[in-house]
DNA sequence: TTTAGGG
DNA sequence: CCCTAAA
């Protein structure tokens, strides 16, 4: 990243600054840049661009709000009476105020930087403004652009259009509005320099701006900050125009005179700029954006990133700003109501993934509900937060996956958004538990993927094949534990059943598997076989070949029927059940359910035989569709 | 472990 | 299906 000492590099340059013609096109871009040490911008390292996430963690809330950046400026050069010499060091009052400025600055930046941040970072060419060239031209309106705008400021362009045409007019309104009272100017609108093309020249060479019109003040003040103003206070808008220029606040109202875009103090005298306090410093790295520089003092901080300067937004975030409802003599008025139904987008930091976990929670039940009784689904509302926890505490690698956040992708813990029916057990901690078996974990990935796929071919059976020996040795046993455990976990990821949170960790359950009409005659045939009960038996010795059914299996599902025929059987008549029949659903042909029946009545009346029973229904003919009784 | 029953 | 108490 060089310093562009030319004032070559420029965009649109042809189209220059004229300012009548041009209205739509507006080539100051927003870019992030920081102030070097030698007083030159240039564009923010990815570094800075991090640095911002310290912002967000510091974030205040209850902070108030703050319209425009000029607010923020006429905020500290109003209400902030500072030493002469204060500058950074004296940490009393004025770092007081840097500190909420700060606070409330950030609770907006996030928002508007990420996109910035992404432009700045991702196109080729950075925006830079060149300083000390030789005043070569002096307050031509014809002049260069000191500006170096962006070689795709054409794209950019888009973003800038957009911008301008939605906020233009507010912005308009705002300035007009924000003329001092006493302000008795009758001049003329500077509604004649629309053009988005601010005339940068203005503040080239040696120019006091004392003995500047307010128009070339107004200019002065675009060719700063990027906008225009219909701000007739000349005191008003020297004081921005030269705060805009130092990047500072504590400017004197008068008599300053600018030399190639920097202020010049009073007489020549002293030169002012924060830039030059701040490189002496040599501690301060400021990250700002060209355009509506906002100023921002540098925090005393051991952070050398905690100020920066912030943009107004392409979506028009100023007006989002928090603001001091202290002396401004911009508007805010009815911006107010806007800026307390917008809400913020958000870069997804792992704090911010906890708080909209917890936002999403409140907003979706209105109130905070006790932990202890989030539903399921508040529980799914929580987990990624959960998981960065876990991930940090445990020292876990989570595998994540591509989400959008605020419109951001970020990568987030892989886990479901939407679950059904119970959680599954965690996986990953039951490995931990169990070191033993970690080096296995591969083989055991390769048979599940097997045995998943063998069960895409045979449904029901899935777990036959991981019971087939994956080793010879002894860790058999754990394979097989891992391996149901990871089937299941798999099959969450494939039936969409995601984790729950923390408390049921080492519980599984097991794949739902729906009962074959085979299987339920096979139980038909061992109860009446070996008798209601005797479900280990059953299990043994009629369902050898469904290891997945256990004789807990048998037993509700025998019940099931039971019930089945209870409620199912007696009104064949049917006068008109309302109820859809799902064709998926097989129905038990009533023959079964009738033999059902028999068992059970003959179980609960007589007491348990155990002698094998033959019913002569057995061979009837199944009747399928009388709805009876599914499977 | 198995069974029974509630959830 | 899960969970648990009671055999």
């Amino acid at each position: 990243m060089e310093v562009d000492d030319s004032h070559g590099a420029l965009v649109n340059k042809s189209e220059g600054n004229d300012f009548e013609n041009k209205g739509s096109s507006d080539p100051v871009v927003y870019q992030l840049v920081r102030v070097e040490g030698d007083g030159t911008l240039v564009p923010a390292t990815e570094d800075d661009v991090l640095q911002f996430e310290h912002f967000l963690h510091g974030e205040k809330v209850d902070l108030p709000s703050i319209e425009d950046v000029g607010h923020v400026e006429e905020f500290f050069s109003n209400d902030c009476i500072l030493p002469e010499k204060s500058d950074l060091e004296d940490g009393s009052s004025k770092s007081k105020s840097i500190e909420i400025y700060t606070q409330k600055l950030g609770a907006d930046i996030e928002e508007n930087r990420i996109q910035s941040l992404d432009d700045s970072l991702s196109s080729p060419s950075r925006c830079r403004v060149a300083h000390g060239q030789p005043p070569d031209k002096v307050i031509t309106e014809q002049g260069d652009n000191n500006i170096t705008q962006q070689d795709n400021a054409s794209t950019e362009t888009t973003k800038s259009t957009v911008l301008n045409d939605s906020c233009s007019a507010e912005k308009e309104k705002a300035d007009a509005c924000s003329r001092p009272v006493d302000d008795t100017s009758t001049e003329p609108s500077v509604s004649g320099v629309n053009s988005s093309v601010p005339d940068f020249s203005i503040l080239r060479g040696e120019v006091c701006l004392d003995d500047l019109t307010i128009r070339e003040l107004q200019e002065a003040f675009r060719a700063t900050f990027g906008r225009q103003t219909t701000v007739k206070d000349k005191i008003w808008l020297k004081r921005r125009i030269t705060m805009g220029l130092t990047n500072s606040y504590d400017v004197p109202s008068s008599g300053c005179v600018v030399k190639d875009y920097k202020i010049v103090g009073k007489d020549a005298k002293q030169e002012i700029s924060n830039i030059g306090e701040i490189s002496k410093a040599g501690r301060l790295q400021t990250t700002t954006l060209v355009r509506d520089q906002v100023i921002y003092p540098g925090n005393e901080g051991d952070s050398p990133s905690s100020s920066y300067y912030q943009s107004e937004d392409q979506q028009g975030s100023s007006k989002r700003f928090k603001r001091v409802p202290i002396h401004n003599d911009e508007p805010q008025g009815s911006l107010l109501a806007e800026q307390c139904t917008n809400k913020r987008a958000r870069k997804p930091t792992k704090r911010y993934i906890e708080e909209l976990s917890d936002i999403e929670i409140h907003d979706s039940t209105g109130k905070l509900s006790s932990p202890a009784k989030r539903t399921a689904h508040e529980e799914v509302l929580l987990k990624p937060r959960i998981s960065f926890h876990e991930a940090e505490s445990l020292g876990t690698i989570y595998p994540t996956r591509k989400d959008t956040l605020g419109g951001f992708s970020v990568h987030v813990p892989y886990v479901s958004r939407m679950r059904r029916g119970r959680p599954r057990k965690d996986f990953i901690s039951f490995v931990d538990k169990e070191p033993s078996v970690k080096p296995n974990i591969n083989r055991v990935h390769t048979a599940i993927r097997m045995m998943l796929a063998e069960e895409g071919e045979e449904g029901n059976h899935i777990r036959k094949a991981y019971e087939v020996p994956l080793t010879v040795n002894s860790e058999r046993v754990h394979i097989e534990a891992v391996a149901r455990k990871e089937v299941q976990n798999l099959q969450t990821k494939v039936y969409g059943a995601p984790a729950k949170p923390k408390a049921k960790q080492g519980l599984t359950r097991k794949h739902h598997r729906a009962w074959t009409l085979c299987e339920v005659v096979k139980l038909v045939d061992g109860v009446a076989q070996y008798g209601v009960g005797k479900w280990s038996e059953i299990r043994k010795l009629s369902f050898a070949s469904y290891s997945y059914r256990t004789s807990v299996d048998l037993k509700d599902k025998w019940r099931n029927l039971i019930r089945a025929t209870q409620t199912q059987l007696p009104p064949q008549k049917d006068g008109g059940c309302p109820r859809k029949i799902n064709p998926s659903i097989i129905p038990i042909p009533p023959s079964i359910l009738l033999r059902v029946k028999e068992l059970h009545e003959l179980q609960s009346q007589g007491g348990g035989f155990t002698a094998p029973v033959k019913f002569p229904g057995q061979n009837s003919k199944v009747v399928q569709g009388k709805g009876s009784g599914f499977l």
